[in-house]
RNA sequence: GGGCCCGUGGUCUAGCGGUUAUGACGUCCGCCUCACACGCGGGAGGUCCCCGGUUCGAAUCCGGGCGGGCCCA
């Protein structure tokens, strides 16, 4: 290895750290509130506090950040916040576990003070890491999600929906963690998988004979309220209509006969308790069964059990399988797997249990949320199905309320008669942060309606209530009603494909619902980062990549490389020859940017167009191309399309082939105006995907001539013209030079001399190979047609069914006859003239005289002496 | 069980009606050509998962399998 590349060598730790301080101190990112430009704003998810950086983070946030970056370019005054999330049990939890101690068993009011700090403390490690990746927010327009200015504006609009009587109290089932003492939403549960018990137990029939239920769950015989089998199963007939008494407990229950029965699986006999799962819940409103509560909020059983009252689930279900052994009652039991729904955060299983919770009434808004999101422009669309799925699904109302600390308070007050008193719009209006029940006095004395004494109450909002107002805070709703009606609907709302169901479908409908608008023009939804290996990430697995490690070892821009190669929308694994080819295309641009920057280090004058060389005029042409087709992938999202075409073009069009051919012209005018105007252009179009390069480049060879102290502030390029007849050409040269290089790869011969017949200008040609060149053949030559192909593509169309008789008929003449024939007029097969566009020709020549190799592409012949 | 997505050289990936299927990584051969050897040039390597259908023509559209992923029951 020479060591003569290491002084010239890109370093990119030193070079992405100082650009990113240049940006950071020069303000170059802000939004400019009091600028006539049209606004381009983006509903940044609010990165969750809670402190590392996942590669899945910094690819999305990447995405986020070409479009930030390349709407700037296009002339926008570009909204893009830097925000985080700061409410839940994830901070709690981390809380509970560094200071060991237990969230109820410490003053509220302490207990969320310690939660602030260790957010906050995360926020700055997070801020390091939105630089290090090279992120363009604009931190003068910032918001945490815990903060009381956001805490106000979730419960503004909570109350405006309030006002609407969309909110309501109930005793409903929920989903209830009875570790974390606190309902959660259907979004939270995740689901593993589990070996249990599946135990046969023996039921008296009252009527006479014996029955044996399959049942994973025996703790809850004490709530069974029905048996049930499937109407065709032969085993039971005997039974349907008759009355199974429960064991242990002894109530007489009915045995039904109902289709949703899997005969196949246990005994083909289910009992059917109050609240076990959700079929059970069914099967309730379907027999109208009462909701008996055998589970309390603490997961443990309730005095319904009998002797196993104030037993944890677990425990219970233990000595109650003890007992029914000794009882002779147990008949057998079976392991098997099963879908356990468990707590996102703890893990522990989820029990359905009635409870007084608040709800916000989102059936009644389905179709409205439809209505909204068929105004909305979704890339990739058919994630917009994902959202429809999930409406028409939806079977529950949206329980709210959380018995929690670390969130927003629920705004409400309540009197002993039941009445719910939420403050006045207009008075928290006036305020300049949220209420506290907890802590602050009610609105009114007395209840407004029946003069009672007001409680405030101690539940908070899921946090979904509060990032679901993301538009409405960053639109500034009821803040400032001319920024609103600047920012309002959003431009644009990124996000991943997991959260359709909560924060998209939330926000909809709350946007909807206060402002009577779409929150948003455009939803663009990504896909996951997937391991190297193609499956989740997962610790324990040991395959999982830390984006601060390829940072370190490829550098920002790179990773983002990466990031820019994901399709929208699909899941991708992390590839690592993807970085590694992004660090090369970093150094290629270094390196190109060497060259360009000592041919126009003088600065270029203006050429006109004829007086450009014609392969000038047809790297323009493909230039000029390529700036519309980028631009129109980068319109609809497509920065993948976008950055493989700037790809293609910078290192196999412009660096392998222009530059090459005017290496030996570079003192030309035409030659250096080009080289300036289409390189820049590269650069520009790059700037989005790897900040930092094109920023080095920019600083080192064009900043004093074009102006702008930042690539990052330049416009975006435009096409400068295509000529069509240059494109034509030059793709010509370029055949040939390749067809002369395959030869004499192959024959490992120097040449002498060309000769080319069929272009006009050889003189690029010659500078490659470095020999003469001679457009015109002297003394004698024989033309040759060497072969026919069919041109499918006017064949097909024409003579349809026909066609495939003309195809072999072709294939199979004689080229040189059929040729003839053909020009004369005189080809055709069953009626069918046979004409000179239905055929492609290639010719071959031969030369009498000196020994030489003839070569023919496309309708060009080249001889190579 | 349901919805959506995917199945393309050794590996990963683009293309999604026109017959010579893109690119990267790897591999083989030749080059230190004065921006770059982290480079340049050339090559080898493919029943485009399977079976049917539509069509003059299918990797591409339709139906049915098989396999993988995500989300949800």
């Amino acid at each position: 290895m020479s060591s003569s590349f290491l002084p010239n060598m890109y370093d990119f730790k030193e070079s992405e750290s100082r650009w990113q301080d240049f940006w950071e101190k020069e303000k170059i990112y802000r939004f400019d509130p009091n600028s006539d430009r049209p606004i381009y704003s983006i509903d940044v998810p609010p990165r969750y506090a809670s402190g590392k950086l996942h590669i899945g983070h910094a690819v999305h946030y990447a995405h986020i950040d070409f479009i930030a970056r390349y709407k700037r370019m296009r002339g926008y005054n570009v909204f893009y916040p830097l925000c985080f999330d700061v409410n839940g049990m994830p901070i709690e939890v981390n809380v509970e576990k560094k200071y060991g101690i237990k969230m109820r068993e410490t003053p509220r009011q302490e207990f969320i003070k310690l939660c602030e700090e260790f957010a906050n403390a995360n926020i700055g490690e997070m801020i390091r890491q939105f630089k290090i990746l090279g992120e363009a927010m604009d931190p003068t327009i910032y918001y945490q999600t815990d903060a009381p200015y956001y805490r106000r504006i979730t419960q503004l609009s909570f109350i405006k929906m309030f006002e609407k009587d969309l909110v309501y109290k109930a005793k409903h089932p929920v989903n209830w963690c009875p570790r974390c003492g606190t309902a959660i939403a259907d979004a939270e549960i995740e689901y593993q998988k589990r070996m249990t018990n599946l135990n046969y137990i023996r039921f008296k029939v009252e009527e006479g004979g014996e029955l044996v239920i399959a049942t994973t769950r025996p703790e809850l015989l004490c709530t069974c309220q029905m048996v049930a089998v499937h109407p065709d199963d032969e085993r039971y007939q005997n039974y349907i209509g008759k009355h199974a008494i429960v064991p242990i407990y002894g109530q007489k229950v009915k045995i039904v006969a109902d289709e949703k029965v899997d005969p196949k699986f246990g005994s083909g006999a289910v009992m059917i308790c109050s609240v076990g799962d959700k079929d059970d819940l069914e099967w309730i409103y379907k027999y109208n069964l009462k909701f008996l509560e055998g589970i309390n909020d603490r997961g443990e059983m309730t005095e319904l059990a009998g002797k196993y009252a104030g037993m944890p689930v677990e425990k219970a279900r233990k000595a109650i399988i003890e007992d029914l052994r000794k009882m002779g009652l147990l008949k057998k039991q079976e392991e098997i797997e099963q879908n356990v729904g468990v707590c996102w955060r703890c893990h522990t299983p989820i029990e359905l249990i009635n409870k007084e919770q608040w709800f916000i009434n989102i059936k009644a808004l389905k179709d409205e949320v439809k209505k909204t999101a068929e105004e909305i422009n979704w890339y990739p669309e058919w994630m917009k199905k994902r959202l429809y799925d999930w409406i028409d699904s939806l079977e529950w109302d949206w329980v709210v309320s959380r018995q929690r600390y670390f969130a927003t308070p629920i705004p409400i007050w309540e009197c002993e008669n039941g009445h719910a008193i939420v403050p006045k719009f207009e008075d928290l209006l006036k305020m300049e942060r949220h209420v506290d029940p907890t802590a602050d006095p009610p609105p009114y004395e007395k209840c407004p309606i029946c003069g009672a004494p007001l409680k405030g109450s101690e539940d908070v909002f899921d946090t979904w209530v509060d990032s679901s107002i993301s538009p409405l805070y960053n639109a500034f709703w009821a803040r400032d009603e001319e920024m609103f009606k600047k920012l309002y609907p959003m431009s644009l709302r990124p996000q991943s494909h997991d959260i359709i169901r909560t924060w998209a479908f939330y926000t909809i409908l709350r946007c909807k619902s206060v402002t009577g608008e779409k929150p948003w023009e455009d939803i663009f939804i990504d896909g996951f980062i997937l391991a190297p290996d193609g499956r989740p990430m997962h610790t324990s697995w040991g395959n999982v990549v830390d984006p601060l490690d390829i940072i370190d070892e490829y550098g920002a821009d790179a990773l983002r490389f990466f990031a820019a190669k994901c399709t929208p929308g699909e899941d991708t694994p992390f590839r690592y020859k993807d970085t590694i080819r992004g660090r090369k295309v970093v150094i290629k641009l270094y390196n190109l940017g060497k060259f360009v920057g000592s041919a126009i280090k003088d600065g270029v004058k203006k050429v006109s167009r004829e007086e450009l060389h014609f392969m000038d005029r047809w790297i323009i042409s493909k230039y000029s191309q390529l700036v519309k087709k980028v631009t129109e992938e980068m319109d609809n999202y497509r920065y993948d399309r976008a950055i493989k075409n700037i790809e293609n073009f910078m290192w196999n069009v412009f660096a392998d082939h222009y530059v090459e051919m005017v290496k030996h012209r570079l003192e030309a005018e035409a030659t250096r105006y080009t080289l300036y105007h289409v390189f820049l252009g590269i650069i520009k179009m790059f700037a989005p995907f790897m900040p930092h390069i094109t920023e080095e480049v920019y600083q080192e060879h064009y900043r004093k001539f074009v102006g702008e102290k930042s690539v990052h502030l330049t416009s975006w390029p435009e096409p400068i013209f295509v000529d069509e007849k240059a494109l034509e050409e030059g793709e010509r040269i370029k055949e040939v030079i390749a067809a002369v290089r395959a030869w004499k790869n192959e024959n490992r011969k120097d040449i002498q001399e060309l000769v080319i017949e069929g272009i006009e200008e050889v003189e690029e040609i010659s500078g490659v190979f470095k020999c003469k060149v001679s457009k015109k053949i002297e003394g004698e030559v024989e033309e040759v047609v060497s072969s026919l192909q069919p041109n499918f593509a006017v064949i097909g169309p024409k003579y349809r069914e026909k066609a495939k008789d003309i195809v072999a008929y072709i294939k199979s003449s004689d080229p040189m006859e059929l040729w003839e024939k053909i020009k004369k007029g005189e080809a055709e097969l069953s009626g069918i003239k046979i004409t000179e566009d239905m055929v492609k020709v290639q010719y071959e020549k031969r030369y009498g005289r000196r020994k030489v190799t003839s070569l023919s592409v496309g309708d060009v012949l080249v001889l190579i002496f």
